[in-house]
DNA sequence: TACCAGGATGCTA
DNA sequence: TAGCATCATGGT
């Protein structure tokens, strides 16, 4: 998804590219705090078929956010309020994990970027056009690039003379590529598996651990139930939870956030996060985006 | 210059 | 199994 201009969004998705255009009040502003209606440039049998379930639009998100309000963790409260918009997107699951491949130890931009390169590279040029305000405008893009282009491209096609800034991550990606090729399976039956089993099987390729197997199953498979645990939501949970509750408990001694454990995240995750299943992604994404505000 | 970034891997004890 | 160093690159 890109942001062409302030309230106006081109998404690409597989072979499809949609235009979304957010509205705007009487100042030409976006709405803060208030309900926002969005404009989808496609046609009702397309929006039906593939949109609607791609940006989530099915799922009661208002009783979720109900029960985050009304939860008395102030913390979650203050973020539900202001990012309950936030939808956990549909997205295709080979996209998701070279993307999150990539991600990993990257700021932001520098992934965007990459993730761009890829496509440029290796992906396929479409164009479309979009017609708005009765003025028509040619939308050009490049498809993401399937696994059978980047195996094709072989693991120099990855290397810093390509262009990509991908550093370590290019061998992962290739042989990422080449086990999707002999292993990969369908979207819908990774969908069909248990969480731990689909968890598994995306364990199973080079570069894809712990983190980035739930960011996959959280926004490529629809476990709205995954919590990926970061850098940034290892930042929350030891000063919004290990903290707090130590200093008002007043027995045990504060550790240095650098000593905590994989462990003591995930204990801190079950405690504080527990009673949002099954949608504690969804809580995850909230205070995701008031982390990085 | 030093440190960090939506971590994963491979080695060692 | 846990703890640790190392892995490229761009940005601050």
């Amino acid at each position: 998804m890109y942001e062409r201009e302030p309230g106006v969004f081109d998404v690409y998705s597989g072979e499809r590219y949609l235009r979304v255009i957010e509205e705007c009040n009487e100042d030409n502003a976006v709405s803060e705090g208030r309900p926002r209606k969005y404009t989808f440039f496609c046609s009702g049998t397309e929006f039906d078929l593939y949109w609607r379930r791609y940006f989530d639009l099915d799922r009661d998100y208002a009783s979720i956010v109900h029960g985050a309000v009304e939860s008395g963790d102030t913390y979650i409260a203050g973020a539900c309020r202001k990012y309950s918009g936030i939808r956990i997107l549909h997205q295709d699951i080979w996209e998701m994990m070279i993307s999150f491949i990539i991600s990993q130890q990257k700021q932001i931009p520098s992934i965007r970027k990459c993730i761009e390169g890829l496509c440029e590279r290796y992906g396929t040029e479409k164009s479309t056009s979009v017609e708005r305000n009765g003025i028509k405008e040619t939308v050009k893009w490049y498809t993401f690039p399937t696994a059978e282009a980047i195996a094709a491209g072989g693991l120099a096609g990855l290397d810093g003379q390509s262009g990509l800034s991908l550093g370590y991550r290019q061998r992962y990606i290739y042989e990422t590529a080449v086990q999707y090729l002999d292993r990969g399976i369908a979207n819908d039956a990774l969908e069909a598996m248990a969480y731990d089993g689909a968890k598994k099987y995306l364990l199973s390729f080079t570069g894809i651990g712990e983190k980035v197997a739930n960011c996959i199953l959280l926004f490529g498979a629809g476990f709205v139930d995954a919590f990926p645990i970061d850098t940034h939501i290892k930042d929350i949970l030891y000063r919004e939870y290990y903290v707090k509750y130590t200093a008002n408990n007043g027995k045990e001694t504060i550790l240095p956030q650098e000593k905590l454990t994989q462990a003591d995240y995930e204990g801190l995750t079950k405690e504080n996060f527990g009673r949002y299943s099954p949608n504690r992604g969804i809580v995850q994404q909230w205070i995701f985006a008031a982390e990085i505000e």
